[in-house]
DNA sequence: GGCATACTTCGGCCCGGATCGAAGGATGGG
DNA sequence: CCCATCCTTCGATCCGGGCCGAAGTATGCC
């Protein structure tokens, strides 16, 4: 009769506390090794040692050995989306918990979803860029603008070789604590690294917060006329 | 410490087996009773029903009461893709089951994926689209070009009513039995359903197959010269 | 009103799989 | 070469939750 994709295996891997706690982790783009991950699910290693293996074999991860450790990272962009989205409709039904539990303040603020900026200054940023017609919503996608071009340019990034990245340029991306967009794709990605190398900001090594600078912020104010 | 948002409890309901199938039962976009589902997943009543409840609570899907039947449909467009993406990453890892088995021929050849048209043909036609310059791919992404919004006017849809929708005009969306894309968003919805209106193929009620009729099929390759 | 149909609730069974600890490889440092 | 560290495999335990059937509620038809 019906010759359906197993959805359900790939789903429940997902669905798994443990395992949900690893990729959320993993998300913050970083490779991680298996012992930080048991830590960070506050499992055993062993069965931290399962779950992995459980969830390379159907490649939601791979696994990168290097000397006596093995580190484990997001297979692919196509698997950070899908837990992107997953965040997004886990977030919206939700709502009072993020309204009432402030969380923590430092990942509200600003943070890294999967390689690129989220947190209440990425919704900023994204809003920012659309007001000044740098980026032009197109149904529910999103579209660099010739003005945003030619600003990117001036900022010194290199549009072309994002050109010729196989990944879509931009994409909005639900943010799950501001629960509006924030700009992903190669974009999105892009501008995180260029805002690192201008020095205004850097990633928390343990958590997915990113640090701003208080002339960093600042920079980024005005850069972006936010 | 962390205040995810919670993943898990969301995979963990679509990565039930029966309520997995119950969720792609649906993705032929049209509602369907409990008792219909039941039998689509191939359980008693009374555990469909507390399936279904979970997923209703869970805002996955909606409920439309209508005299003694209840009908169950997918909540929203965001949740259809969700299970589209689920699809396209389940596919890949069964490879080697679809190129095995040949599965349904029928649903293979044309079926409904949520609004628009899968299957062989509807990767044809997406190819062909391409092919002709109506759509043009960007990064990942794909847009209607002006040719192509000429194409369409000619052929007598109102694209402004779709550029008025909040919903993306143009995505493609991988075809799991095909493993190539298809035209997915509201283009992708409107033209199934003119085609319908063509009268060149009508849905199978009971399952997602989409039958196209001899010259039905003959007008659809001499429209888009596939 | 009475009966059939559609569905839910309840109680109890049972199994898959998550969990841990202990023990067994692998790898690098000294 | 031996040990420390990192990780996996194995065995055993245990619990959540899927499953069904029976009984209960709602709705519509005649």
């Amino acid at each position: 009769m019906d010759e359906q994709p197993d959805i359900a295996s790939l789903a429940g891997l997902i669905g798994d506390p443990a395992r949900s706690r690893m990729l959320l982790a993993l998300m913050g783009g970083r490779a991680l090794t298996a012992t930080e991950l048991a830590l960070e699910a506050e499992i055993a290693p062993s069965t931290a040692s399962s779950h992995l293996a459980k969830l390379t074999e159907a490649r939601l991860l791979v696994l990168r050995k290097q000397g006596r450790h093995r580190y484990f990272q997001i297979a692919d962009e196509k698997v950070a989306r899908l837990i992107e989205q997953l965040c997004g409709l886990a977030a919206r039904d939700s709502v009072s918990r993020i309204l009432t539990g402030p969380e923590e303040p430092s990942l509200r603020r600003a943070r890294v979803c999967y390689d690129h900026l989220a947190g209440a200054l990425g919704v900023r940023l994204f809003e920012g860029l659309l007001h000044h017609r740098h980026l032009a919503r197109r149904g529910e996608g999103v579209e660099l603008t010739a003005t945003g071009e030619r600003f990117f340019a001036q900022l010194g990034l290199d549009l072309r070789s994002l050109y010729e990245q196989r990944r879509v340029l931009c994409r909005q991306c639900l943010d799950w604590s501001e629960r509006r967009h924030h700009l992903a794709g190669a974009l999105g990605a892009r501008l995180l690294a260029w805002i690192y190398e201008q020095g205004w900001a850097e990633r928390d090594l343990n958590t997915r917060a990113v640090w701003f600078s208080e002339p960093g912020e600042a920079e980024l104010c005005k850069t972006f006329d936010l």
